[in-house]
DNA sequence: CTTGACCTTCCAGCAACTGGAAGGCCTATC
DNA sequence: GATAGGCCTTCCAGTTGCTGGAAGGTCAAG
């Protein structure tokens, strides 16, 4: 199978294809021609590959999947390690994110989003708190 | 004041300050030793800069944020059209992460994880859904 | 005069691709 | 046999936003 049809059938770009074997995380044989020759394992790590990436998991962490994927006596545990120390990242990235929206939103809310100039998002990215109803007892000097 | 206190005052790495030199967002005199010599008004971006990147705004928006920021006559609706629209971005990378979640936690779920080798979360990666409890009523060939 | 902290430039590398140039191969049609 | 188009090859460069390191200049203190 040539690179074009392992492409399809992977779902993943030819480029891509070529960069994971530059990568080692895939090794087609060559015909005679020069050209890629996908046989049946070769599509299989492809989709893997490309359902892994897609659940967000790092090149490096695909290559440990990879090897316990193709390790008949892997044990389901390490596999589960993986998976759950993915799940605490996401988590953490979700947290990041929703303290951002927060900041924004309150940015967004702040603002009158007119003609005039003066602009509470400005202000504060430039590090203006608005004392708005906020008592700063020492007074700023 | 030399970029080491820059640094400081700004919270950004010298590194990232240097960096925003080359990619114009900040100009900086030089001194007669060839040294950096930020002024007050380069001190207020550099931390307009730390504030914004931190609140995941892009290169590119910052320096639409920048010259908004030093707008004297900027409409406030410009700015908040930019934050809305990176709210919405983080709404949607919360999704895509909430549903990324999901899966993954289905699959550390399903796995029993012990010292067998079969795992559901490699069945997955694999692209063999088992069976489970789930029917598929036209069953694949 | 030397030490050490600071500063300079330039080059390389990270992750994970993506785009493009220049050229070889293969099949079909005229 | 020539040519067109579609596939394939390699290699190099660019993306984003820095970060690290080497090699060397500058400055203040002892």
């Amino acid at each position: 199978m040539n690179i074009g049809e392992a492409s399809e059938q992977s779902g993943l770009p030819v480029k891509t294809i070529r960069y994971y074997e530059d990568i080692g995380l895939v090794r087609p044989l060559r015909s005679e021609n020069g050209y890629r020759d996908f046989v049946d394992s070769d599509l299989q790590r492809l989709k893997f590959l490309q359902r892994s990436r897609s659940l967000g998991f790092s090149i490096d962490e695909c290559r440990e999947l990879l090897s316990l994927y193709e390790d008949r006596n892997r044990a389901s545990a390490d596999v589960k390690a993986i998976t759950h120390a993915k799940i605490k990242e996401v988590d953490r990235k979700i947290d990041e994110l929703r303290s951002l929206r927060k900041v924004l939103s309150e940015l967004v809310t702040a603002c009158h989003g007119d003609d005039r100039p003066d602009c509470p998002i400005i202000d504060d990215l430039s590090g203006q708190h608005a004392p708005d109803q906020a008592d700063e007892s020492t007074g700023r000097s």
